[in-house]
DNA sequence: ACCAGCACTTAAAGCGCTTTAATTTGTCCT
DNA sequence: AGGACAAATTAAAGCGCTTTAAGTGCTGGT
């Protein structure tokens, strides 16, 4: 009971001020202030500057519910992300100001051990989202395909079998080639690959040591071994290749962890890298620039996929544009210290 | 020119149903779907029944924008995130499970590099955040005071000197405290300990450090290295400390990165850890949680924080306190594998 | 029969803004 | 002075929802 409100503010703070505030103190209608404020050509220059004047005076600031639904637009580019992964962060910061370019804003949503896609994606579409972009979504195609009815999906980072929708990604097979190109140039023969198990990623790195492992007419040093995303999986490799009766010359790893985990076990047997043993990863993940690693690994250009996925954006609200694009982008190799020629 | 609007769904997609819709589709007022969806109770079993169906059917989902336009509340805590912080990740994960159980949303926006803590904010008042959880900030005292006429202001992470705003931190000092006992216990007495540089964080920790060893009665034992949050400047100290004619028995960082550094300065020289020298990090970073590293380190408890900040939050906004509060949890040590007894 | 009282339901008034059509003001020509 | 036209301004109608006061039917008591 008591009185009607309960939503407080404190201090001696005040209602925040509204349009018609800024208008009552030019004399002018709410109409000219707000298109002042929007920036749109029509009031006169002395208008301008009063109107600029006072809602600077009164702090004011636009109210994004009111707009978005006076104008039916919110100018807003739903992003759903894994909070815990560092590569996304950087997506996140490209994303902003590739999308601050083109007059959009971000509104993040994300997905965590207790909060599912379908929860992080929902959040996006009350908040009225224009357009989703899902970094890394791992829902089935159809789900997506469904959501795309909903408001334009453009999917990052992950290949999307045969869905309609946006895709932007970098390809991964032609990655895992490039250290196989790297490796091979440097005069390495047996070269093996720790697998990331089964993901459409996995698949496409998986294929693109095989692919490439066959064009040097390496087919018989072809070699997977059992693995997954995790440093352990690195671990339990190494020291199965450990066990054998001779080391190949380099290790290839599905990601940056994994590669890790393959370092820190051949230290632990005392094979020196690169000297005896060459060893990269994949996705230039924040700890393989640590210099206690300092691993060769494949870049995914953070900024250029998040440019592309906003420009599919924009293309698809502003432009018309309705038959699905898949940007595919070219992995860049990041060369460091556990790569070198064979001994 | 052209047709009217510019924002254009796709496919099939039709305009997003409205209150309205599902009202005319069971032939009730667009009042008692409100009250329905809302949970509010009146409508009877049957309409409640039909209008759910209903809903469902079309799959309607509130408009975020419109109900906080009409309700005059948002329901909105706006959190403030350096979206490549690791720890800030966890405190999200559990500020949603918070914010939730309370029946409130939360909205992100980052800090990045290009994108200072004033335009986060501002983000976050745009969407007509009822409160502001800020991660980390690093505004001045008087700048966060301003803002919580705005909105009431929640600081999370750091220690604010006399501002009127709710603080919810862990105490940096006890953690270090707990760091040094821990290694007294063990029977260490040569510990020194490599600086974070001057933040009220770096502050806090040095202070902990060197108020613990006068405790044991160590004060000839304090030795305190320049550095700040770095894996390079943790090479630094280290390659400082080889440099001199004795190794302390113990090492202690401002936080993990650095102790890494250390770490991997100590490697290289060949000395033994923990054999030879101990070395514990701060903050519980995935990366000391690695087995490489394995290192013995500070926890911050982000859940606990995440629950207080969320409280906090919901004490201001819908329980009248006006009283600022600061909550000061204890840290939690964290032994792992590179802090053991002295040779 | 009549009305009190209850359980539901709804009409209507906004929330703070945008947008369109209409109005006012100012300028320049004849 | 009068009118045509452009420039500047604004009235008013929503956007999709919530909320309050006002209904509408019932039931049952007398």
């Amino acid at each position: 009971m008591g009185n009607g409100g309960s939503a407080h503010h404190q201090n001696g703070a005040h209602k925040r001020p509204r349009l018609e505030d800024v208008a009552a103190r030019v004399g002018l209608s709410t109409a000219s202030v707000s298109l002042v404020l929007r920036g749109v050509p029509g009031p006169s220059e002395r208008t301008r500057q009063r109107v600029l004047k006072a809602a600077a005076d009164l702090g004011y600031q636009v109210d994004r519910t009111a707009s978005t639904l006076a104008s039916r637009r919110s100018r807003l580019l739903g992003v759903m992300v894994d909070i815990h992964r560092p590569f996304h962060a950087e997506l996140v910061e490209h994303l902003h100001t590739a999308a601050e370019e083109v007059g959009y804003d971000l509104v993040l949503s994300t997905q965590t051990r207790t909060r599912d896609e379908h929860t992080a994606v929902e959040t996006l579409l009350a908040f009225r989202s224009e357009a989703l972009i899902l970094l890394g979504p791992t829902a089935p195609a159809d789900t997506l395909a469904t959501l795309d009815n909903k408001a334009p999906v453009i999917a990052v980072g992950r290949r999307i079998s045969d869905a309609a929708l946006d895709v932007v990604r970098t390809a991964d097979d032609d990655g895992v080639g490039q250290l196989v190109d790297h490796l091979v140039g440097l005069g390495h023969r047996e070269i093996v690959y720790v697998d990331g198990g089964k993901g459409v990623i996995a698949t496409d790195r998986r294929r693109g040591y095989r692919t490439a492992m066959r064009r040097h007419g390496l087919d018989d040093h072809i070699r997977i071994l059992h693995g997954d995303h995790t440093e352990a999986a690195g671990e339990r490799a190494a020291r199965k290749l450990l066990e054998g009766d001779s080391l190949p010359t380099a290790v290839l790893t599905y990601n940056d962890p994994s590669a890790i985990g393959v370092l820190a076990a051949l230290a632990r047997a005392g094979v020196s890298v690169p000297g005896e043993v060459s060893v990269a990863g994949y996705d230039d993940d924040a700890l393989s620039r640590l210099s206690c690693f300092n691993l060769t690994t494949v870049s995914q250009n953070a900024e250029e996929q998040a440019r592309h996925a906003v420009t599919a954006a924009v293309e698809r609200l502003d432009q018309d544009r309705t038959e699905p694009r898949e940007v595919v982008l070219a992995p860049r190799l990041v060369v460091r210290g556990t790569t070198a020629a064979p001994a």
